[in-house]
DNA sequence: AGGTTTCAGCCATTCACCCG
DNA sequence: CGGGTGAATGGCTGAAACCT
């Protein structure tokens, strides 16, 4: 590894992993950056970089837009997102929007060197524990898709406007079917989603991005 | 025959309202 | 304020009609 930008706001962050990095890569060059303006500036410098850490919460830069605009202008340079907070869906975040890896700032150091030795490999980087968390929700989240796979079609349509907030009358109304029936539909909804209300059928609806069904009787 | 859709009837819960 | 009452709503069950 020869050379790296670190793109952090915070000078303490960005000696801690300069610190590490020079311990861990012996010879290689360092730069930093303390917004995200000025990380684009150096990166377009002309010089190759091996690999960014960047912290996703700096000046210029707010959710993924940062990560975006570096992957987008720079497509061949490694990105290593470094965060304070370290959630799921985050992580997930992260790497859908094209990050090499992603490190909690909570790291050890030697874990922190791994994970980049990691990057440069050609692996994308995350923790164990996190890997293993999406890991448990992407399962999860299958297993919501398969239950609603098992709706009928008329399941489906009673569903979607149970999302959309619907009262069972007011599905009647939209279907043209008594209250029973709609009642008996969505008795077999929440059977075979395996949830005992309405409520929790909705937040697994949410959990997958079930659509809610927009009626189109007025 | 078996699955889907529809319905009536029933019970439980919640909430607003009224009355003492 | 607390208890009784009725309406509204959610949910379950059994049964009939319909479709493939």
């Amino acid at each position: 590894m020869d050379r790296v930008l670190i793109a952090d706001d915070h000078p303490l962050v960005r000696d801690g992993l300069r610190a590490v990095i020079s311990l861990a890569f012996e010879g290689c060059e360092l730069f930093e950056a303390a917004t995200l303006d000025e990380a684009l500036g150096v990166l377009g410098e002309g010089a190759e970089f091996d690999l960014v850490l960047l912290d996703l919460n700096m000046p210029g830069a707010t959710g993924f837009d940062g990560l975006d605009r570096m992957v987008a202008q720079f497509p061949a340079t490694p990105v290593v997102v470094v965060s304070g907070s370290h959630t799921a869906a985050l992580v997930r975040g992260a790497l859908a929007h094209g990050a090499a890896g992603f490190v909690p700032k909570s790291l050890r150091r030697s874990a922190i060197a791994e994970a980049l030795r990691a990057v440069l490999d050609g692996e994308v980087y995350v923790p164990a524990d996190i890997a293993e968390e999406i890991t448990t929700e992407d399962a999860a989240e299958a297993s919501i898709r398969r239950r609603i796979d098992l709706l009928t079609p008329q399941q489906r349509v009673v569903f979607g406007l149970m999302v959309a907030g619907r009262l069972n009358k007011q599905i009647a109304y939209e279907l043209d079917v008594s209250m029973t029936t709609v009642k008996a539909h969505v008795s077999a909804v929440l059977a075979k989603l395996e949830v005992f209300n309405r409520t929790q059928a909705v937040i697994l609806a949410n959990r997958v991005g079930f659509p809610p069904v927009i009626p189109t009787r007025k």
